[in-house]
RNA sequence: GUGCCUGUAGCAUAGCUGGCCUAAUGCGUCGGGUUGUGGUUCCGAAGAUCGCGAGUUCGAAUCUCGUCAGGCACCCCA
């Protein structure tokens, strides 16, 4: 029997030319991360069950989760997200640390899901994480730095919107406005968060047999329709947390606005997956009408750290997935032309193995990348292994060469080419790599 | 888990109303065009049990069924 050379299903094998642009994609994640003050951590990428079956959503748990009980008997989970893990963390040090504490990582996480266009079942998701911060100043900053990635990638703000919302906002209203009970109110947030994908009508059915005939009566189904159409919101008599949410939310847009991040709106239909979220949740959408999913999100979930048994700490939190982004990216053009790690690509010429050494190792000693040509071709094969590769830089060791003790570089781009001893190559290479 | 679509060299395709198929073309890979320099071009080579299994037939890449794999949508979500 042959062994198949296919990755498991539904995860990536990632040759050179992927994994330079998934090293780009999580350069520039760390970059901006860094640039705002986070600072990398990471965990196991198994986990204990229970973490997860407290707040994350039951399907997940329950249905896309790769779970299996230890040679010990124990229950485990290979995480299908981070959240719970670095609430964990937080958690078990929750005395020690400093606050605000500006955490980020780029774990790798596993579904069990039938993959599909923008859904596989290995992801890696970038998670910036902000604990310790209560007020709207935490929603600021992690927005700036949502928004900071993605201009750093090169999108425009035509490119992409971002959607905001609350949960508590959307709890009062469903629980004081609408007068609805929890296991209707669960079940009206699920219709919300897939309005878009419902046709209308159809909606408007499922709104309906979601209330009691007597609120029926009362036009509360009728009243949240308007207000999911119009998102104005004004005239809407809501008690004191929920009004206090939706100031929040417009105070929110005022302040990302003023700080240029014009393309943020609210939308009351986006709800977010995850059982802990809290109060402000978000989402950012391709405009690209091709991809009319949501690209990443995140939100405020001030209760998990709690749940380990010490006193909770506000957090607030987004999770930017590497193959969403990766279409976002392939779909606007902004995935940059490979770049090539070598520096410089040596042409050996004649049988000078041997004697080739010294000079290139030099050259490894100067910070130099050096690839050698060691098939023994002839200069002009070895030439055309450099352009494929886009090495920019030849330099031909020859006899001629070692007797001179000086090299030949040649820029293959511009043709120049000209003698000169390592010292003087090293640094026209590194010249060049400045630019 | 449900529905629809697709499987031909490493990749992209042609062939698919059954026989001129001993399966073709392009890209890629390797070698060569007299031995120290360019992507073009020219010549040549390697590389495919036509996803797998069964059936129909004198004859199957081509038709039928099964199976596996992949893609897309739903569900859910990044």
């Amino acid at each position: 029997m042959t062994l198949s050379t296919q990755p498991y299903k539904g995860a990536r094998d990632f040759y050179p030319e992927d994994k330079r642009i998934q090293k780009y994609m999580f350069g520039v994640m760390r970059n901006v991360a860094e640039r705002f003050g986070y600072e990398e951590y990471d965990a196991p990428i198994l986990e204990p069950l229970e973490i997860f079956t407290a707040k994350t959503s039951d399907e997940i748990v329950g249905e896309q989760t790769y779970s299996f009980e230890d040679r010990g008997g124990r229950k485990v989970v290979i995480r299908p997200e981070m959240t719970p893990s670095v609430s964990r963390m937080v958690a078990g040090r929750r005395q020690e640390l400093t606050y605000p504490l500006r955490w980020y990582s780029i774990p790798n996480l596993w579904r069990y899901e039938r993959p599909q266009r923008g859904r596989l079942r290995e992801h890696w998701q970038l998670n910036v994480d902000l604990f310790g911060i209560d007020g709207i100043e935490a929603e600021h900053e992690i927005l700036l730095v949502a928004d900071g990635i993605m201009q750093a990638l090169g999108a425009t703000k035509d490119m992409y919107t971002i959607k905001l919302n609350s949960r508590k906002l959307m709890n009062g209203l469903m629980r004081d406005y609408l007068q609805l009970d929890e296991a209707q109110a669960h079940k009206l947030s699920r219709l919300i968060d897939r309005m878009h994908k419902t046709d209308h009508a159809e909606f408007v059915d499922q709104v309906g047999a979601i209330f009691t005939p007597n609120q029926h009566e009362k036009g509360l189904d009728k009243a949240l329709l308007s207000l999911l159409k119009t998102s104005n919101w004004d005239e809407v008599s809501l008690d004191a947390s929920s009004s206090e949410a939706l100031k929040k939310i417009k105070q929110l847009i005022n302040m990302l606005e003023t700080s240029g991040i014009t393309n943020v709106v609210f939308d009351p239909t986006i709800m977010r997956g995850f059982d802990y979220y809290t109060d402000v949740v978000f989402e950012v959408f391709d405009n690209n009408p091709k991809n009319n999913r949501s690209m990443f999100g995140g939100g405020r979930y001030d209760g998990l750290v709690g749940l380990f048994g010490v006193k909770p700490v506000p957090t607030i939190g987004f999770g930017m997935g590497d193959v969403t982004l990766q279409n976002f990216l392939e779909d606007h053009g902004l995935i940059p032309e490979p770049n090539t790690e070598t520096d410089i690509y040596a042409v050996l010429i004649g049988d000078v193995y041997d004697r080739a050494q010294n000079a290139i190792s030099s050259l490894r000693g100067l910070g130099i990348n050096v690839t050698v040509d060691s098939t023994g071709r002839k200069p002009e094969k070895q030439i055309r292994v450099a352009l494929k590769k886009q090495v920019n830089y030849v330099l031909f060791i020859g006899e001629s060469e070692l007797n001179d003790g000086r090299f030949t570089l040649k820029n293959l781009y511009s043709g120049e080419e000209a003698r000169y001893d390592i010292q003087k190559i090293a640094s026209i290479v590194k010249d060049y790599k400045k630019t």
